[in-house]
RNA sequence: GGCGACAUGGCCAAGUGGUAAGGCAGGAGCCUGCAAAGCUCUGAUCCCCGGUUCAAAUCCGGGUGUCGCCUCCA
């Protein structure tokens, strides 16, 4: 397996930490806000790298938080006046609902921070113990001064008459960034030795990681993944914290996903171009929107247009068709050469397009040896086999072929379209073609497309 | 201002110095009563200008353009 370590910024080939084993920690969500398509393509991405490791052998650890205390969370408890308990609650289940819809997998574990607490304020004691964070009117600082090795990861130079930061004169350094939040009035708060209040963000996800994945003696985790944005200052400041309290570096490899973006604008808030996922979801299938999402390196940034998800779905409805002609045929003998190769490319950094130009051959190729030779089982069975561990792998094609294409019908409208077809081919069988072409014609009206096969007339909703 | 990414046929998108994968759309054909589906064939010298090299989309330098991080962000 090769990726590209952000930190290095090259591929490199990667070595666990211990033979077969990847611990792998993702960082998740902040839950104040419905997921938008950003938030998807990063589940996405990293649960394929996830699968890819898996068919690779390796015992994968898999764990994403949700950071469930934050400014942002507070605020949406003064406009809605509902409870952080509440707030993060329901957008934790929705999170989990519509990734759930996307194919995406549940972590191995999902830690939350205030479930972290205690984890997170040990975690600040001995950072103030060792003189490398101290207290300020509002709060706890990490001195980043202490720490040789800051900025090292991202490569920033700091200039901070440009930093759009605001200037904190108490600070020593500006650069320096808060662990602890004292707490004003009724904010939610925890009581700590240094004072009542709550944990600053970057420090949650170092404590998660050390509670949750440093065993065998070890602070370091294989891989830390997450958007790009994250790279600076998120994981700059976690990969401090980690190094000056352990010694330990956090992570042997850095992985950052690009951004989805709107008419090549990255999706924020403040431009109001989010995309939510639940809205999405609305209108396209799941499983469909998984593959366009899956469908360009994870690196790139991915402009979304509703015609590109529709050649996603040209694409998938064409892996669909090849299912429906080995569908009966279950016993088990994949392609090792298919396998192998598509396992390849996904070792390249997850090279995607590859994969995919492979899975293309691959269906191209069998659907021409159907054509000739419509009764070889051994192809059939093959390819069944074939079919299925590309659902095992990239989480597709895993519904019932004829279903599939019957998205959104429901039983009236299904016998109305037997119907039509039965009187069909009745027309047909009499030689009637200009009543037969004129019942297909009604069909293909309804958004409805039939092809006449070797057995028998099928029918696919188009839309 | 600092740091960085990207620029490949109409669109999407791979590409490890040796003469451009794949998908969609378009065109032609096979199949079909006609279609649909499926299959076959069909198109680019890789933003511009220099340089290195026997050889560059791939390396180097200089432009141009787009996007991102440096405030919360997947």
């Amino acid at each position: 397996m090769h990726i590209y370590d952000s930190a290095k910024r090259e591929e490199v080939l990667f070595v666990p930490i211990k033979t077969d084993k990847v611990k792998i920690y993702v960082c998740g969500p902040t839950v104040y806000d419905n997921a938008h398509l950003g938030h998807a393509r990063s589940a996405l991405v990293f649960d394929l790298l996830r699968r890819t490791f898996i068919e690779l052998g390796y015992k994968v650890i898999f764990v994403k938080n949700f950071t469930d205390i934050d400014d942002k969370i507070i605020k949406k408890m003064d406009e809605t006046g509902q409870t952080l308990n509440e707030i993060t609650s329901h957008y934790i289940n929705m999170y989990k609902n519509e990734m759930k819809s996307i194919g995406v997998k549940d972590a191995d574990l999902e830690p939350k921070a205030t479930q972290s607490i205690k984890e997170i304020i040990d975690f600040i004691e001995v950072l103030l113990e060792k003189k490398i964070a101290y207290q300020i009117s509002n709060g706890i600082y990490f001195d980043t001064s202490k720490d040789n090795k800051y900025l090292t990861l991202s490569r920033m130079k700091m200039d901070d008459t440009k930093a759009r930061v605001e200037i904190n004169r108490e600070k020593k350094n500006q650069k320096d960034f808060v662990l602890w939040k004292f707490s004003k009035n009724k904010e939610p708060s925890y009581d700590a030795s240094f004072g009542t209040g709550r944990p600053g963000w970057h420090v949650e996800c170092s404590a998660m990681i050390e509670k949750h994945m440093a065993y065998d003696g070890s602070y370091q985790i294989d891989i830390h993944a997450g958007g790009a944005d994250l790279f600076f200052p998120h994981h700059e400041n976690e990969a401090s914290q980690t190094r000056c309290k352990s010694g330990q570096e956090l992570a042997r490899y850095w992985m950052h996903n690009g951004f989805v973006t709107i008419n090549d604008k990255k999706m924020s808030k403040s431009l109001e171009n989010s995309f939510f996922l639940k809205d999405a979801l609305r209108e396209y299938d799941g499983e469909i929107l998984r593959f366009y999402l899956l469908s360009s390196h994870y690196r790139a940034n991915f402009n979304f247009s509703k015609e590109d998800l529709l050649v996603s779905k040209k694409r998938l409805d064409k892996l669909y068709r090849l299912k429906k002609r080995v569908f009966e045929y279950k016993k088990s003998t994949l392609c090792k050469e298919f396998k192998k190769n598509f396992l390849k490319a996904l070792s390249e950094d997850l090279n995607i397009s590859k994969a995919l130009s492979l899975l293309d051959l691959m269906i191209s190729k069998t659907n021409e040896e159907l054509d000739l030779n419509p009764k070889n089982k051994t192809i059939k069975f093959e390819t069944n086999a074939n079919l299925k561990w590309i659902e095992s792998i990239l989480g597709i094609g895993y519904q019932n072929p004829y279903m599939y294409f019957q998205i959104g019908v429901n039983q009236t409208e299904k016998r109305y379209i037997e119907e039509l077809i039965n009187k069909r081919a009745k027309a047909k069988k009499e030689k009637d073609f200009k009543k037969a072409d004129f019942l297909r014609e009604t069909l293909t009206c309804r958004g409805v497309n039939l092809m006449d096969t070797a057995n028998g007339t099928q029918w696919e909703k188009v839309k």
